[in-house]
DNA sequence: GGGTCTTGTTTTACCGGTCAAAGAAGCCCT
DNA sequence: AGGGCTTCTTTGACCGGTAAAACAAGACCC
């Protein structure tokens, strides 16, 4: 920059008001400047910058994973937020792994990015009080733990109502006239769960924890073995609701191959399939989660905080889901769908 | 941390020398220090550390998307790695758009990391003289386009033999006596056939253009299509192979979809599935790419490059898949597989 | 008992920018 | 022509560390 400078015959100060664009430089002036970074090449150096402004432009995204697409989604949605505003994105997957948190936000305590995200309850509740004293803002989103009564005090969260999502898929299978149904859950669904179970309960219909299936892992291969059993220990179920996307995917591949055609015989409701119904023969009826709003939020809040410190609403922000219709679901068939056709 | 100094009655350097414990400090000194940094609850600016050393200790790593299972396990992979050495990830997901990627590989130009990592030939070549003058290495890694035979110039290339790829898998049809094939490809995987091809041609068959179905998306969906289409127009077929993992799964359910059981009838052979097979209902018969040893090449090449710029090892590092044995994969039937039970 | 090592600590300068205040032109106006 | 305004440019300090050389103080040595 000092050289730029001195060919330019002008101060440091002159080059970086060219640069930034913050104060005006006469024309004349400028072009001078701006021939003298082309001939040398001059690239500016951000490092230097951030030291000066206490800005690194950088956000850091703790998730669980980005094998899983939830994740893999809500990775590049904040990335499109942030380089809407000029920033960069700092990734560290935790994979469920506390001590690598650790390690990870220790590494970030000082002032190496100007927020955090924290997305996905990952047994980092334990490690949330490490950042009580970071100097940049921290914001906890896609938080299902905790839901629906309460989630971490002292940040900002930024979360999806899954207890909604579960609650939309239950209404619309009652709506159709479903009430023999089944569940298949991962482990960590339980609010989805909930949700689902609330509106049958409104419904006048108690949903038994026999109804409620687990599956071992959140695989294809899971989820068949999960549905399988699900309708072999209820042979009239008429409609299944998976927690997430592979699991209903693999629920209908599961009717398939009892002979039962999908909505006809058994309807199938999802918890946030991909949009385009990536994993599926055809586009399932599935609770959709707002991610791209959530990020948004999200980084909004981290960045906006920057500024209001104290004024940050600690409110949590519960974002709707919605449930879009695909052809997986339909009215319930006037005999119980599964009763006569499963093979057992 | 001039602070700490005072507290402890020594210059900020002696607090540098404990605080990162490259010059030996006295312990009496050292415990004073210790204490005034317990005390005074400092933490060392990483960002003014950088502008010193000149070090980010940041990686940075473009990938198109981190939606596709493989680009997501790279990730993560390259993060354990950069982990081990103390580095953090700074993740761009280019999605084939060059004006984006374009805007961030500027964003880097000036020296935010240490080094850059371009996985995935994503229509970046024509961007890549941008990075000629970058004043940090550059590594391509998982690069398809340009294989067998040429490979950009002018960087350091770690990338995965796609094509051996392609060839074990038609050797192992070969050898389990399959010789009416067919191919479910997406259209960016053009090496891993001709590999395929190759082989084949090795033992004396040539494998007809019309034998390859391109997968309009790569989705289970496509990938179902792409098989119902191969296996009617031509209902000898005993084997497909499937260019990566989603097709292939979506090769299994569509031939049970036809009535075909796998491996019985109709062999499957997978490129690039996950080690678990998470999307099939059993594991596959897969080509494994070494992913992981990828992405360690890639990060020493790129942080050891360094230290000795000039000597850095341009040729191209050819990875090799191995093939990895499921159960899709079996010996070709006597009478043709596909050929009397499809239904047309 | 003065050179020569070691070992530990300080000095001084620098990394490459930005900020805020002060200074210098140029313009307008009465 | 001189005072008051703008508008542009320079000055000097600072962001928070690290590098390298200089310095002090014992320990060792013959």
């Amino acid at each position: 920059m000092r050289d730029v400078a001195e060919r330019a015959g002008v101060t440091k100060q002159t080059v970086s008001n060219v640069v930034t664009g913050r104060v005006p430089v006469r024309p004349a002036t400028e072009a001078r400047v701006r021939d003298a970074i082309a001939e040398l090449g001059y690239v500016p150096n951000l490092v230097a910058r951030s030291l000066a402004t206490g800005s690194t432009r950088t956000v850091g995204l703790f998730v669980p994973t980005v094998r899983a697409p939830f994740y893999a989604e809500l990775v590049e949605h904040v990335e499109d937020v942030l380089e809407e505003r000029g920033h960069r994105l700092l990734l560290c997957t935790t994979r469920l792994d506390g001590e690598r948190a650790r390690r990870h936000l220790a590494g970030l305590t000082s002032r190496s990015v100007d927020a955090l995200l924290i997305a996905g309850d990952q047994g980092l509740t334990g490690h949330l009080p490490l950042l009580a004293g970071a100097r940049f803002p921290v914001v906890l989103c896609a938080w299902e733990a905790g839901l629906p009564d309460g989630l971490p005090d002292g940040f900002p969260v930024v979360t999806l109502d899954y207890e909604h999502g579960g609650h939309l898929a239950g209404r619309h299978l009652l709506d159709l006239g479903h009430e023999r149904v089944a569940v298949l859950a991962s482990p960590a669904h339980g609010v989805r769960v909930a949700g689902f179970r609330r509106a049958f309960e409104e419904g006048g219909i108690a949903l038994p924890d026999s109804a409620v299936h687990l599956a071992a892992e959140p695989t294809f291969r899971g989820g068949l073995e999960a549905a399988a059993a699900a309708l072999r220990a209820a042979p009239g179920t008429t409609a299944l609701f998976a927690t997430h996307d592979l699991l209903a995917a693999a629920a209908v591949e599961a009717a398939r191959t009892l002979g039962l055609s999908v909505p006809e015989d058994l309807s199938v409701v999802a918890h946030d399939d991909t949009p385009e119904g990536l994993l599926s023969r055809s586009p399932l009826t599935s609770v959709v989660l707002p991610k791209r709003d959530m990020a948004r939020q999200a980084v909004e809040v981290a960045l906006g905080a920057l500024d209001a410190p104290a004024s940050a609403d600690l409110r949590p922000r519960l974002l709707r889901p919605e449930l879009v219709l695909g052809d997986s679901t339909g009215r319930a068939p006037a005999h119980g769908g599964a009763r006569r056709t499963v093979r057992p």
